[in-house]
Order: C-alpha cells, then sequence, then structure tokens
DNA sequence: ACATTACTTTATAAAGC
DNA sequence: GCTTTAAAAAGTAATGT
C-alpha cells in the first residue's frame, strides 16, 4: 500500500516536473519572439490539452511546446513562421511541422492556413513603417486575394511584396533587400511576387 | 461531358521476390554501374535505361523496382532483370509475384483554383494545406486509397494508387467534389 | 537580373539501425 | 523515425554568371 502510493507521488511529481518544463519552455520561447502573454496563455492551454490527451507519447516536451506555440501564434493572429520557432526552440523545424500537423489534427484546432495580412503589422513595424502604408498593403492583399494571386504562394512573400509596393506608392520606399530581411524571404521572391501584383493589378511602379 | 481523365502516369513502384538470397557484393562486382554501401542503405542500387527503371536488390532475393512509367514496363523490365543476373551466374526464381505498390500520376482540372475556398469546402479536419511549406493541398482519399495534390493551377498530383483507375478514380472524386461546391 | 540546380510535399516496398 | 529509389506538381532558395 505505501508502494502504490509513493509510486503515485512519483509519477504525479514527474508529472508536474514535466508540466513545469514545458511551461518554462514555452515563456522562454515566447520571450525570445517577443510574444504577448495572451499568446502564451493559449499555448499553455494547447500544451495542457495535449497532456490531457496523451498526444505527448512517443514525442519531446520540446518539440510539443514548440508546436503548441506555432499553433498558439495563428490561433491570435499573430503568426510566426516555422523558421523563427525554430530559431527558439531546440528541435527541428521538420518535427515542429510534424508535431503541429498531429496535435492540430488531434485537438481539432481547424486553423485556417495563415493570411498574409497577418503579417503586415509586424514587418512594417519592423521597417518603420506608418499605419498608411499598413492600410495600403492589406487593401493591395485583398485584391490580389480576390484575384487569386495568392493561393499556394508563401503567406510572408506575398505579405513582403505588398508592402515593398505599398511603401513605394506611399512615398516611403523600403528596398527590396530591407524588407526581404524583416520578411525571411530572399529578394527574388520579393520580386517575383511585386512583378505578379503590379501587373495582375495594373499598380504602376515608378522608382 | 465531361471527362476523360487526362491522366497521365509518372512513376510505378513493384517489388518482388527474384530469389532465396543474393550475393550482392558478386553483383556490384559484376554490374559496373551498380552502387552498394551497406552502412549506407542496405540494398543495391542499379539503375536500367532499356525502359528506363531503377532497382533496389536486397541481400534477402527481394527487389523493389521504381521509376517505370507503365505497369507493362514493370514486367519488362524485371524479366530483362532477371536475364542479366542469368548471364552472370546467379539463378533466380522463374514466374516472380510482381506486385505494384504505388503509382504516381499526374492529371489536370483545367482551371485556376482557389485553395482556401477548396479547404474549407472539403473540410479543414480533411485537408492539409499550409503554403507556408508547400504550395499544394494535400487531399487524402479512403475510397479509392489515394492521396490528392491539388494546386492553384488546377494541375493534380495523385499517388498512393495501386492501379491506373485508382488514380483515375480519384481525380474524377475530386472532379466531382470541386464541381459540386462550384469551386471548379 | 536571369539561369541552373536543389529542396519542400505525397505514397511505397525493401533490411537494419 | 531514418537511410535509398523514382516521379509529378509549384514555390522558394542557394549559387553561379
Amino acid at each position: 500500500r505505501l508502494r502504490k502510493w509513493q509510486r503515485r507521488i512519483r509519477v504525479s511529481n514527474a508529472t508536474e516536473r514535466n508540466l513545469a518544463f514545458a511551461l518554462s519552455e514555452l515563456d522562454r520561447m515566447a520571450s525570445a519572439l517577443g510574444l504577448p502573454r495572451t499568446v502564451r496563455e493559449t499555448a499553455s492551454v494547447i500544451y495542457r490539452k495535449a497532456v490531457d490527451k496523451n498526444l505527448i507519447r512517443g514525442r519531446s516536451i520540446e518539440g510539443v511546446a514548440a508546436a503548441a506555440l506555432y499553433a498558439a501564434c495563428r490561433q491570435c493572429g499573430v503568426p510566426r513562421t516555422l523558421d523563427e520557432v525554430e530559431e527558439v526552440s531546440r528541435v527541428s523545424r521538420k518535427e515542429i511541422g510534424r508535431t503541429y500537423r498531429f496535435i492540430s489534427r488531434e485537438l481539432s484546432l481547424k486553423l485556417m492556413p495563415t493570411s498574409p495580412i497577418d503579417y503586415v503589422p509586424r514587418f512594417c513595424s519592423g521597417l518603420n513603417l506608418k499605419g498608411e502604408v499598413q492600410s495600403k498593403s492589406v487593401e493591395i492583399l485583398r485584391q490580389a486575394s480576390e484575384k487569386e494571386l495568392t493561393s499556394g504562394r508563401g503567406p510572408t512573400g506575398v505579405a513582403a511584396a505588398a508592402i515593398y509596393i505599398a511603401s513605394i506608392l506611399c512615398g516611403e520606399r523600403r528596398t527590396q533587400r530591407e524588407v526581404a530581411d524583416v520578411a525571411g524571404v530572399t529578394e527574388v521572391t520579393i520580386r517575383n511576387r511585386y512583378k505578379e501584383l503590379a501587373e495582375e493589378l495594373d499598380i504602376e511602379i515608378i522608382l | 461531358m465531361t471527362n476523360e481523365s487526362n491522366l497521365k502516369i509518372e512513376n510505378v513502384v513493384a517489388s518482388t521476390k527474384l530469389a532465396e538470397e543474393f550475393d550482392l557484393n558478386l553483383i556490384v562486382e559484376k554490374f559496373q554501374t551498380a552502387e552498394y554501401n551497406k552502412q549506407k542503405f542496405p540494398g543495391l542500387v542499379y539503375r536500367v535505361s532499356d525502359p528506363k527503371a531503377a532497382f533496389l536488390v536486397f541481400t534477402s532475393g527481394k527487389v523493389v523496382c521504381t521509376g517505370a512509367k507503365n505497369v507493362a514496363d514493370v514486367h519488362t523490365v524485371i524479366g530483362n532483370m532477371a536475364k542479366k543476373l542469368n548471364g552472370i551466374g546467379i539463378k533466380t526464381i522463374e514466374n516472380p509475384d510482381i506486385a505494384v505498390q504505388n503509382i504516381v500520376a499526374s492529371a489536370d482540372l483545367k482551371a485556376v483554383l482557389n485553395l482556401n475556398a477548396i479547404a474549407i469546402g472539403l473540410g479543414l479536419e480533411n485537408i492539409e494545406y499550409e503554403p507556408e511549406q508547400f504550395p499544394g493541398l494535400v487531399y487524402r482519399i479512403s475510397d479509392p486509397k489515394v492521396v490528392v495534390l491539388i494546386f492553384s493551377s488546377g494541375k493534380l498530383v495523385v499517388t498512393g494508387g495501386k492501379t491506373p483507375e485508382d488514380c483515375a478514380r480519384g481525380v474524377e472524386v475530386v472532379r466531382e467534389q470541386l464541381d459540386n461546391m462550384g469551386l471548379l
């Protein structure tokens, strides 16, 4: 009888220890990414649900925590790319993506693919661009979406191209390199996307 | 009206057993283009151009054939492979059972698609669409048991089928569902 | 700036780590 | 789970001229 109690205490300790570790990891990663408290709380709720459904079995706490954070960012409308989450975690992008798909399905998160529009505020502030440019970027993205220019394209690349165009239209030009750096894409991608947007949306870009 | 599936088979994967065991070291030295690194991979790699295909040969006598463009070619290339082995002094099983394990095919719905709308239409729980990672929407069908990759260009990739009919049916299932949702 | 090569995703068998 | 093979889709990336 005493052994049974001891085992329960041990399991309980291990469970609590793991949860504490996971939560501290979430906090550490969220801080590194500069995420608000609401996202950290959302991530911890997702993580706890994963624990309750025994989804951690066969997976690392780090991986599930990173996937929960990635999912939380998307759920809160402030997405980070898998690459960004990978940078602050110690698991590979491949495992974060794989674990994300798993918990997303098991917890029925039903998240829509990330919208380029959700990246606009963060990228624009990273480029010191005002609200006017943000509004213009969003306007361009809505038109792009209506004309089917966003399906299958990377959300960050499309957002970057829209911001690049908007910055020029608003007289606050940023170079392709500057935009590419904050968006985490290459100049080639910005070029390909902005050419397509400019042509299909009949936007004249004069340098 | 409608349709013949402009289905094109791109790759056929099959497996069979040609002997009870193989001495891969003997085969590598006799077949000049064969590759064999036991620590890297347990199988010997051998490419042929007759009908183009690639073989993975194992010590157990089992063989995997990939890259063929037809189910018929699979039989042809495996037959040629058996003869080449015989020519090198290795006996092989007479009429080996050849099992097609997977067929990859491509098709074209000839329409520009809105993948976000399709994701919602087919149900987010039934699909996977992460444009950040890959431009295609992944749709798993249970009957026929195939996986279809749907692209915004209207092009499709069907894989997982064991027969060309599975692939053709998979395309039709997608075409019908998209049509019913008015997304075609 | 443009070209080429290469990697992302899907399925599938094989033997072994 | 990984390793290796083949092939398509379209986007993005790395490298080279």
